[in-house]
RNA sequence: GCAGAAGUGGUGGAAUUGGUAGACACGUUGGACUUAAAAUCCAAUGACCAUUUUGGUCGUGCGGGUUCAAGUCCCGCCUUCUGUACCA
């Protein structure tokens, strides 16, 4: 019997899948484990080996919890809205559903061949309606709730009402916008119903505001700012202008605080939750408002400021506001407003991500106003530059040039003055930001403190002058929620006199409607726009046509832009739990909720580590805050995969550049037949000399044939030039190479890229074989590096697969995929089938096992186990090969060894483990086997081989018994004749017995 | 710049608490089997030196240090990768 592997693969996939073997029970005696992956966008071009890395890693741990004894939620399921299948669209017209649906179908079939143990039953598909009409529904939970400071927590909207009604809202601590004004009881119950709207507005959890947004004007969308690189659009290159949009944006703001906090009560590695405490980025000081010294003319202003160094205000000598700030055009005096629009207009040209990358630059433009000291009431020059960002803070900043090195360069650059307000501090040369060790002069009453006290008493004395208080301020913005796109959630928004209104829960969902073009509008709106069917009826409480808008009849248009991809992305998690026929009430019953709580285990990229990881936060945080879910926090452990890097192979081409003298005979030689320029192949070593000018014998002899083919048989006149050779690199297809990096020369000249390459000749070695370079690189198809999961399944399998993605190093850490490698973890799978089969058949025996047979079996069974909980997966992959080889020598047949072997190494190769399994007469799948319990007892030494070690080096190895005393040991050492032969005569200094351990002699 | 991770044979990597550096594989070389190839099996394989054998020297990015003993701990540097970026 051989170990074929793709028919027992294809049956034991069947057998799952025929069974339900992994289908998760809501209900169970059990504990409950919840392992989940970062779940795919399903892309057209398939998975490659990379991809499967964190889904295998997340399946050997969830079969390893079955077998502990666990109830595992392992689901799985698709991401499925997305800008691919919408660019797809608009450049064939397909519908972006079609595509979807074809590409998870190719994904389900790839993901079925490598066994993972997914509870397929629990599958969600963001794009489907009946999973976004819950994404609706949160998002209408979102707009009906405000944000309580005092309670920390999110509440209805209804008793915001209720207290604006009652008394106005001057005592209401809510997360709000920044220009809320104060309003009475009184006013509230007189104004306007658009009014009470638009200032609810300002406290909704999810709200409309002019955003500023990288415009392509071109593409007729928003950019983020990946997508736009010098200025221009990646795709396409098209000028991208920054323009202000009415969009949705979440205000995960009011979160900031509670979602730094929640960091310390996670299992997530240190890195990932140091990149979110950096993309929170709080910041404790002060804000300090700055008269503006008004001009007979104009009326007074304040600026707003936000500083970390209240300790430092009497070191102010000018300050600077972003270009955009709002004052900028109210303060700028007659004689500077040239300059300072010309300044204006060249900024607001350049995207924020350009002006953030250009830190060198130095720019600024005196607005000609000033300002007035808090304290010293001397006028400080108000100044406009481009390093002060209007995205944070306030737009504004009071700049102390001795202690902070931006403010410091500014002022050097424009000669203002830097007064040094620190004790003993050159300031000649650069600025002083040492907080620790300040003491502060020239400051009033600030004299002689230290940078702690100072701040507090400066911050005591702002608010004694009412100028200023303590202030926590944070970087992390609202995010911004709406999409110009179509394949995306719609929003469950009407518009009425252009105020949102939501529809009710009952009529979701509101699908997405067809159009007849996947591009914006002519007139610029977003792709909805053209869809015939988008208005909402509030009568009948359906979408109908939109010609039928009008308020009288209460047709009303609707939301035109769609949600982002991170909408469905928040929340998936709580709906696997709910099982699938139990799905339509609500976006997963309360009773699934209590069980599974949260994701005990979640494996994905780093690359989400502030988008997706930080507004799922955010969603379960709310939905706790609103009772719809028990939990803070969604993901309890998270470990991040390391990507899986491609071994690009790479041939080497040298394209002979020849000159023609007599040029009037090229013509009559072409119409021969005959062929100048040509593009040769040459083995790596003949390249590498050549590019240092060094032609070696090879090369030489391709230029002199070349050459007198040329005149020998058309009587050219040619000669060879430098100037026109080229030696280029060049990759070739992976799969052409073999494991000694062999090109098969045959093979890639019959591919169907050799044409497109004009090589006119491949000149291998003196054996006749192509050596290729090899490089790592990042998998991907122009490099001809990327290797496919189908075809390794069906060379060497399934779990072949799953053992070398594992075996290949540790789970968290980038490495490269090198196809070659693979035969090792094949190879021990057949050694493993031969364990329990020979020619004969099965050889298994009911024999006693031996000593070292149970040695081999439990000294595997601790090591994997450990590995297995400390996620280091690659050491186990080892483990088994020793044991396997162990056992192979120790001809081990004994059952009870054996099937507890197979146990072992179900979660990592479960086909052949099922195989063997049921061979051995178990009519039960091995899923839910119990894992083997490790006995010590059997890994009891009686004497050890000692490393006898002098001065730090071992020279030989000793055996004696463990139970022997220091002493002895020591005797016995000294007393061995090599030990005499190392010392050559000299008395030993000092001898170290580490019992069990080593001995070392010093002397 | 800041933060995080890493640097070990020709290659992927192991060494979990300071205690035999290079487990386990790939590759390479030699051998067995075979008409041949594949498959399989056996042996060798860090570098250098010496050699009939026993052996010796060096060796975990670099330079120091602690220790009987350092890949592992401490100090200083270099390089690579990832994330982030004028955050007031």
């Amino acid at each position: 019997m051989t170990y074929n592997f793709n028919d027992i693969e294809a049956k034991w996939q069947e057998y799952w899948a025929k069974n339900h073997t992994f289908k998760a029970d809501n209900h169970s005696d059990k504990p409950k484990y919840y392992v989940l992956d970062m779940f795919p966008y399903p892309s057209g071009a398939g998975l490659h080996v990379g991809h499967p890395l964190g889904y295998i890693a997340s399946d050997i741990y969830a079969r390893y919890k079955r077998h502990k004894g666990f109830n595992v939620l392992h689901p799985q399921g698709y991401d499925s809205f997305g800008l691919p299948a919408e660019q797809y669209a608009i450049q064939t017209g397909q519908h972006p559903a079609i595509t979807t649906e074809t590409n998870i179908a190719t994904y389900r079939k790839q993901l079925d061949k490598i066994g993972f143990s997914f509870d397929w039953n629990r599958e969600v598909r963001t794009s489907s309606p009946e999973y976004y009409k819950w994404t609706q529904w949160i998002f209408i939970q979102l707009f009906e709730s405000y944000y309580c400071n005092d309670a920390n927590q999110a509440r209805p909207i209804s008793g915001l009402i209720d207290v604006f009604a009652a008394e106005g809202n001057a005592n209401i601590n809510a997360a709000c916008d920044d220009d809320v004004e104060i309003f009475s009881a009184e006013d509230w119950n007189n104004f306007s119903s658009e009014k009470q709207q638009d200032i609810l507005l300002q406290y909704r959890l999810t709200y409309l505001a002019e955003t500023e947004v990288n415009w392509c004007p071109a593409l007729g969308t928003v950019l983020a700012n990946d997508e736009i690189v010098n200025g221009v659009s990646e795709r396409g290159g098209h000028p991208v202008v920054r323009k202000k949009m009415t969009q949705w944006s979440m205000r995960i703001s009011a979160y900031a605080e509670r979602l730094l906090q929640g960091l310390d009560t996670i299992d997530w590695t240190d890195s990932l939750k140091e990149s979110q405490r950096n993309w929170i980025g709080k910041s404790v000081g002060a804000s300090v408002s700055f008269n503006v010294i008004a001009s007979e003319a104009k009326q007074s202003h304040q600026i707003e400021v936000f500083t970390t160094r209240p300790d430092t205000i009497f070191g102010v000598s000018f300050m600077t506001l972003a270009p955009e700030h709002d004052l900028v055009q109210k303060i700028t005096t007659p004689e500077q407003k040239a300059e300072v629009d010309a300044y204006i207009e060249a900024t607001a040209k350049r995207s924020e991500r350009d002006r953030m990358a250009d830190v060198k630059t130095i720019s600024g433009v005196f607005t000609g106003a000033y300002a007035e000291h808090p304290f010293t009431k001397k006028p400080v020059p108000i100044w406009i530059g481009d390093y002060v960002l209007a995205s944070y803070g306030t737009g504004a900043v009071m700049a102390v040039p001795c202690g902070d090195q931006r403010d410091y360069d500014f002022a050097k650059h424009f000669n203002i003055d830097i007064p040094n307000i620190f004790e003993g501090v050159d300031i000649s040369e650069e600025a002083f930001a040492d907080k620790n060790n300040t003491i502060i002069a020239n400051s009033d009453f600030l004299n002689g403190m230290n940078s702690k006290k100072a701040t507090k008493r400066a911050i005591y004395e702002l608010e004694q002058i009412g100028q200023g208080e303590g202030k926590t301020n944070y970087r992390l913005r609202d995010a911004v929620f709406s999409r110009q796109r179509y394949w995306g959630e719609p929003f469950p928004v009407y518009y009425v006199n252009g105020k949102p209104q939501m529809i009710a829960e009952e009529y979701l969902p509101i699908t997405l409607p067809e159009v007849e073009k996947y591009l914006p509008t002519e007139t610029g709106e977003p792709p909805l726009g053209r869809a015939d069917v988008w208005a909402w009826d509030t009568k009948t409480n359906t979408v109908c046509h939109s010609e039928l808008v009008s308020e009288s009849d209460g047709v009303f248009p609707l939301e035109l832009n769609t949600m982002p991809g991170w909408a469905g992305s928040s929340w998936y998690f709580f709906r696997y739990m709910e099982e699938l026929d139990k799905r339509g009430e609500a976006f997963a019953s309360e009773a699934a909720l209590k069980y599974w709580e949260n994701v005990d285990l979640y494996i994905g990229g780093s690359e989400h580590a502030t988008g997706h990881l930080l507004y799922a936060r955010f969603w379960t945080k709310f939905l706790k805050d609103r009772g719809f879910v028990g939990v803070d926090e969604p993901f309890k452990k998270l470990i991040n995969q390391g990507m899986i890097l491609g071994t690009s192979a790479f041939a080497y081409g040298f394209g002979l550049g020849i000159k023609v003298k007599n040029g009037d005979k090229v013509k009559e030689a072409l119409s021969k037949g005959c062929k100048i320029s040509s593009k040769f192949v040459i083995p790596k070593e003949s390249y590498e000399k050549a590019i240092n000018g060094d032609f070696d014998e090879l090369v030489e002899r391709i230029i002199c044939s070349k050459l007198s083919y040329l005149k020998e048989d058309f009587g050219l006149d040619a000669e060879f030039d430098l100037e026109m050779t080229s030696f280029t690199p060049f990759h070739v297809e992976v799969e052409y190479v073999n494991s000694s990096d062999e090109l098969d020369i045959e093979a890639f000249k019959k591919g169907n890229r050799y044409k497109g390459l004009m090589i006119d000749e491949i000149f291998a070695g003196e054996d006749g074989i192509y050596k290729v370079g090899r490089e790592v690189e990042k998998m991907s198809k122009s490099k001809y590096n990327v290797v496919n999961p189908d075809s390794i399944c069906e060379q060497y399998g399934a779990d072949s697969l799953r053992l070398y993605e594992m075996f290949l190093g540790p789970l968290e850490q980038a490495k490269p995929w090198n196809t070659a490698g693979i035969t090792g973890v094949h190879g021990f799978l057949k050694k493993l089938w031969k364990l329990f089969y020979d020619n004969n058949g099965l050889k298994v025996t009911e024999t006693e096992p031996t000593k070292d047979n149970l040695k081999t079996l439990h000294k595997t069974i601790k090591k994997v186990e450990e590995d297995i909980e400390n996620f280091s997966f690659n050491t186990s992959v080892s483990t088994f090969m020793i044991a396997v080889n162990e056992l192979t020598a120790q001809k081990c047949t004994s059952k009870t060894i054996l099937e507890q072997l197979l146990v072992l190494i179900s979660p990592y190769a479960p086909h052949i483990a099922e195989e063997l399994w049921e061979a051995l007469g178990n009519n039960e799948s091995i899923a839910t086997a119990p894992f083997p319990e490790f006995n010590a007892k059997h890994l009891v030494e009686s004497s050890k081989e000692y490393p006898i070690s002098f001065n730090g080096k071992m020279r030989f190895k000793l055996e004696l018994p463990l139970d022997m005393s220091k002493e002895a040991i020591e005797k016995a050492v000294l007393e061995h004749e090599k030990t005499q032969e190392q010392l050559q005569g000299r008395a030993p200094k000092k001898v170290i017995v580490v019992p069990g351990k080593i001995v070392n002699v010093v002397g």
